[in-house]
DNA sequence: CATTTAGTTTAGAACTATTATAAATTAATA
DNA sequence: TATTAATTTATAATAGTTCTAAACTAAATG
């Protein structure tokens, strides 16, 4: 399978061992066609209902992060009391459905690009991001 | 003083009577010319340092959700791990300084008009954020 | 006033997401 | 095989936040 040997990479890449439970958290979140916004339960629900087995939420945690640090995911920030991260690591913008707490990616098409005129003297750009919070027409009109 | 029926009147609106601990709340986070962006955290130090006298956190806590609630105060979502809030309560974008964890204003001489061209059917738009992560020139590269 | 009622403050407990720890297990190396 | 290094795991610790219930204060009532 073709696919394993990309887990592989990303994982020694990212300075970890190619584990068996590693391997798995690799086809939960990079075998799939569409984007996968994602908490770190849900990617743990996940793994045990694809797997029908748990992997300790340390692993998982630690796996993800280092995913993270070496820029294979994206962490978004959407709110306080929860970490989310995405699979899409280009660089795009979000709308956040409040009603469904569902994140949905926006392509250019959607959202121009953002025009920085002037910058903080003495600093560098790292990351610009587009949040539209949405909500039902019928309710939340505020 | 003209300030302090200002201070009656946010607390009234926001369904809280005016108390000695709320109103000091009031003069730490309104009785100011520049944006104060804060975290509980920060908020809780300088009521202590400016009064010499320590509010309990859940008053502080309780006060700042009503106020946010009301509309008097905004939460800005940088980071998982802490929520900052804003005395700014208009439409504006942020820089945010990785080095010094300082929120920045941005007024639109800074960033452009965001064109959002498709909303998702059915929505209505209820904020859209602009996060501008910036760092020192010499470090973070990425 | 005096009494009653309702709202508030507070310390600390509870909760939840996340991180740290350390022992048992597994994989790599010699 | 023996040795060493990395990993997994359950569980403890931590930190921000919310909840609770008792003591306190303010408002309303008669
Ligand atoms: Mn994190
Ligand atoms: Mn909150
Ligand atoms: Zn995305
Ligand atoms: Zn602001």
């Amino acid at each position: 399978m073709l696919k394993n040997s990309e887990f592989v990479n990303k994982l020694r890449n990212s300075g970890l061992r190619p584990t068996k439970q590693r391997l798995k958290i690799c086809e939960v979140l990079f075998n799939r066609d569409k984007t996968f916004h994602f908490t770190i339960n849900d990617l743990a629900k996940s793994i045990s209902e694809k797997f029908n087995e748990k992997i300790s939420l340390a692993t998982i945690y630690n796996t993800v992060h280092a995913f993270k640090d070496k820029g294979y995911l994206k962490e978004i920030t959407i709110s306080s009391d929860k970490s989310y991260f995405d699979t899409n690591i280009t660089k795009h913008h979000h709308f956040y459905d409040e009603d469904t707490n569902l994140l949905i990616d926006c392509n250019d098409n959607e959202i121009g690009k953002v025009n920085i005129k002037n910058n903080i003297t003495g600093k560098k750009i790292s990351s610009v991001e587009v949040l539209v919070r949405v909500a039902s027409d019928t309710q939340n009109q505020n």
